[in-house]
DNA sequence: CATTCTGTTGACAGCGCTGGTACATTTGAT
DNA sequence: ATCAAATGTACCAGCGCTGTCAACAGAATG
């Protein structure tokens, strides 16, 4: 039978309540008392039961992530919970999943997710974290939220990066190397990740004085299918693009299965870049150029901005994480004519 | 405010304890009775309060999912958890994940991980599923477990699927296509993905009357790296294998680097394949042919499994799941000398 | 010196549920 | 009809903790 409070109290000659309070970190207990108290705790491997602290303090220290139930293994979210993970530690709190299922309403399954388990605060990732109806719902369930590469103003913590500008320096990336004539298989509409990738593009065009042609932008849903379908489309050109940036990792696969289908090089023929840096970028040949998103940090961002919205609910905090561009062998320098 | 137990005893004109039993499946209700406490249940939206439960249970209502804290995405894991995710749904169960950090010592991590959660039962999965020590720890907690693809004789109750025969399956199929040198990059030694893999590479070979060759399996530890190196290690001998079995999909993606590096054509010049069914195998070009793992299913099976030795801690359960070969482009015939 | 204030501590109730036990009712066997 | 056994119900305590509020000491104030 695991130590109780009482025992801890007994054994460090205070109250229950004081014990209390030092677990929870109050501030009115004498330092004396407290190294005391935690001498006890230590000394009788001492851990509170959650089950009892959750329903005295009427308050579930679970953390919930929510987020799209991936279809392919989708390594954003594994990255995602394991910093969500590492941050839960040390502290009282613990994470609850729910995959959303795509069947059903979001903000129905919210509020049955809300029901059962009580979490008491949430954090959103995209596309969801874009869904504003959700967001009032969690507002009106009264819970702190965070997102993830949200950017929407309805959310006051929000943890992203700089996407964006990273889109724009791994094109930029490319003119570097020479390309002038530069594909884009743009991302699902309607998600962010779609926007500001495709503005990054033309940031970079526009900044090396490359004149934007709409007709080397090619529509896709960050499916392989997706990228096998641009590639195909933007190398049926009468004159194709020399390096096409997809806007995830997936579609950059599927543009290279296309280039390897009609014998072409990479990067010899046709360079080819991605953005997320998903495990695959590296198992790809030849290793595929990506920007890497910094997913575990996100995650362990969002759990302490959520945890200090419980603290003070007023808190706002638009935090932005450092990315890295990824170079791997799948750009190259355009071949000469 | 949400409902409680005594709202719905009063609703349905009965005491708290009876709805209590409907709630737990207690079978000593009236039909009529526990008809109409359901009815009332579903009348004021009550579910009931975890905390509240667990306490007065002394249950948690928690099953931990233990694996390795994977390094690059493991797809095997993110799957496994949406299978026990699956599995929690509808019933009051709900899963904790915690990732083993490799720094530690797995048993101090046990102790201190069941110290916070307290969880009900265990799912642990390759490699710790064969961690002996742990196992026994968990018997000492008296803790139900589960493993995933452990065939450990110490677990009561085990879910997996014929890795020999798959494997064997695999090999078979390059026999068919017409190879005779088939390499082997072996998985990490002590892993049971090894000894079967390897296993039903070489019942492949003796069922079809081709000579077991040691030189032609190479060690390897399930990183991509380790199949470059053991790709490297088989195309350099004089007479180079026309087909390499990986024994995952990470490993036969490093098998495909090395080949693009020589310049051979896979599959003309070069058969490959792998095992797992990893996202990356549909991702990579040309496609890889590699074994499909039920995680999914591994997981709810799990889930249910454990469930079940909650309730008969007796209960004895070894269940295979059926696994799929997965046939992509990697793997033709061999180049006619 | 009395008075107020602040900081620190403890007594006690109760969070929402389940287990045990005592009691009520039904069922089956005689 | 009668009784024992089986079945179903009500009541109460208590799981382990935190919130409320009251008590008290010492410091600051008049």
């Amino acid at each position: 039978m695991p130590a109780r409070i009482e025992d801890v109290a007994a054994h460090a000659g205070v109250s229950t309540k004081t014990v209390s309070r030092v677990l929870n970190g109050h501030p009115s207990v004498r330092a004396v008392l407290r190294t005391r108290i935690e001498a006890s705790i230590r000394a009788l491997n001492y851990v509170p039961n959650p089950s009892a602290r959750s329903l005295a303090g009427n308050r579930s220290y679970l953390i919930a992530l929510l987020y799209d139930n991936p279809t392919s293994g989708s390594s954003y979210v594994m990255e995602l919970i394991v910093g969500v993970l590492q941050a839960c530690k040390g502290t009282p709190y613990n994470a609850v999943l729910h995959p959303f299922e795509a069947s059903d309403d979001p903000v129905a399954q919210i509020d049955r997710f809300v029901a059962h388990h009580r979490p008491d605060a949430v954090i959103l990732v995209p596309p969801h974290a874009n869904n504003l109806k959700l967001l009032q719902r969690l507002d009106e369930l009264d819970l702190r939220y965070a997102t993830i590469s949200s950017r929407s103003h309805q959310s006051r913590i929000d943890i992203g990066f700089d996407e964006r500008k990273a889109a724009a320096d791994i094109v930029r990336q490319l003119i570097a190397l020479g390309h002038r004539r530069i594909g884009h298989v743009a991302g699902l509409k309607g998600h962010g990740a779609h926007v500001w990738r495709l503005s990054g593009y033309r940031d970079a065009l526009r900044k090396a004085g490359i004149e934007y042609d709409e007709s080397l932008v090619v529509p896709g849903d960050f499916s392989f299918a997706s990228g096998v379908a641009g590639a195909k489309a933007l190398l049926d050109r009468r004159n194709a693009p020399t390096a096409i940036f997809a806007a995830n990792d997936d579609m950059a696969c599927g543009v290279m299965r296309e280039a390897h289908a009609r014998g072409l090089a990479i990067p010899g023929d046709l360079s080819v870049c991605g953005f997320d840096d998903t495990p695959v970028a590296m198992l790809v040949s030849p290793g595929l150029t990506t920007v890497h998103q910094p997913c575990r940090e996100m995650g362990r961002l969002a759990v302490e901005g959520v945890l200090a919205s419980i603290r003070d609910p007023a808190l706002q905090l638009q935090t932005h994480v450092p990315y890295a561009l990824q170079p791997r062998a799948s750009t190259g320098a355009p071949a000469k004519r």
